[in-house]
DNA sequence: CGACTGGTTGATCTCCATCAATCCCTGTGG
DNA sequence: CCACAGGGATTGATGGAGATCAACCAGTCG
């Protein structure tokens, strides 16, 4: 088991909101202490998910949110003729189950990619309290409408036409998306398979993997199974469109 | 129930939300009369629009939600080197802006496929009727996650690979949204170039043009410049995946 | 150690983008 | 009313990007 990472010192009690280390990405961004910790009361926190454990399957009952607190969670959809279709990939700091608020019931599947702990937010108590926290309720909007924007980008990603494209603009989101969390900038850990990737853009598997490769040749990149470090950023952008 | 033959006269004063024939696609679903004419007070109603204008342009100030109350919508945003990407056509009773919540700046341009008429709904004054009314702030929810949903079925309908694919499950999506709103089930008027659906579904406007002829030879549907009649709903199903 | 999952590389074929010509609606003005 | 222009849509011909099939390699685990 490669314990790679030294700079992880595992936090063993169970985290609050107000100890979070991915607070400010989350729902109780810039409200008083006084209110996180109304929000941290509500807040169920369970065992952590191993790799490959269901947070959700679909047609499951709504009960609430979940905020990643660490690891990573794939969710995916299921044609009519069983097709997997793979709808995002959360990290931590990040929300869902937002879109079972409407019907009530989960559209799609959510699987932990490695080891996960996700905080659960009961979605009726949650509105409860944004009947006395105007500011929750704003946080809430908000957490949802970045969401709806997030999905945007990743049709704009999926436009350009070329797998090239495809595949650095998504390298450049996931760069973006680590670089809030953890402070390195350009090198990182995939936490989800080629399968995954190929399936989520659209593309062959064996075309992500050589997409890959070339970016390599060139210099651009460097990958060694799922760890990967920008070379080149500015270059890497340029290929984006 | 649906709405009765005695209904159908045309209101040609400015609809209130009670009246709106799209009111159950809206915001204010289930909400009782008092609560809906506080809604409707708060709303502000405009000159329609005509085709080609403008609801909102990238980097505008959001100043609230609009609702679409009879006409169509695009959306589309830019790539850093200006290529168009369509993001959405949203029809009568769909609300759009959401993704402008969070960073309070239109993310996209919005335009108008045809006369369209919208009621825009400034966002401070409807989080602060939230406060005072529960279930408005869980229609907001609700619609919110109804987008987050919509833009999950786009993914899933870019994911299937080929041109065909996409193609049909673009008209039964259409359809399908069509279907709320008139009565009149397998035929009906797109609204937007083959241009736009192109772009929309990542393929060459000819490749739409002529996967149309396709299906037509087929027997499938029927097509007459941008009126479409849907002749076998079942093999067109079949065709979707 | 073998079995297995996940990833890379190679060869071939097909679907679709691209380029180009033509057609057909719609509206405008003589 | 017709002619004409111009954008939108169709159709045809061609090349190439990427899917598919298949073999091979590298960690990982029981």
């Amino acid at each position: 088991m490669a314990t790679t990472g030294s700079n992880l010192k595992l936090i063993h009690v169970k985290t609050a909101c107000e100890a979070c280390r991915v607070r400010e990405l989350c729902l109780p961004t810039s409200l008083t202490e006084a209110d996180i910790s109304l929000v941290d009361e509500l807040v169920v926190r369970r065992e952590p998910l191993e790799k490959g454990d269901y947070l959700y399957r679909t047609g499951d009952d709504f009960r609430g949110l979940y905020a990643v607190q660490y690891g990573a969670i794939k969710t995916y959809g299921l044609t009519l003729q069983g097709r997997e279709q793979v709808t995002g990939f959360h990290l931590a700091g990040e929300v869902l189950g937002l879109d079972a608020i409407d019907q009530e019931v989960h559209p799609c599947n959510a699987i932990a990619l490695e080891k996960t702990e996700v905080c659960q937010l009961p979605f009726d108590k949650l509105e409860q309290l944004t009947q006395s926290l105007p500011g929750l309720s704003h946080n809430l909007s908000r957490v949802m409408s970045r969401e709806i924007l997030r999905e945007q980008h990743v049709l704009m990603m999926l436009g350009g036409t070329t797998a090239e494209q495809r595949i650095v603009r998504f390298i450049l989101n996931l760069q973006k998306r680590m670089a809030q969390r953890e402070i390195m900038g350009h090198s990182f850990r995939f936490c989800m398979s080629r399968q995954d990737i190929s399936n989520y853009l659209g593309l062959a598997l064996e075309t992500v993997s050589r997409q890959f490769t070339h970016l390599q040749e060139k210099q651009i990149i460097d990958i060694q199974n799922r760890h990967i470090t920008i070379l080149q950023p500015e270059a890497l952008q340029k290929l984006a469109d």
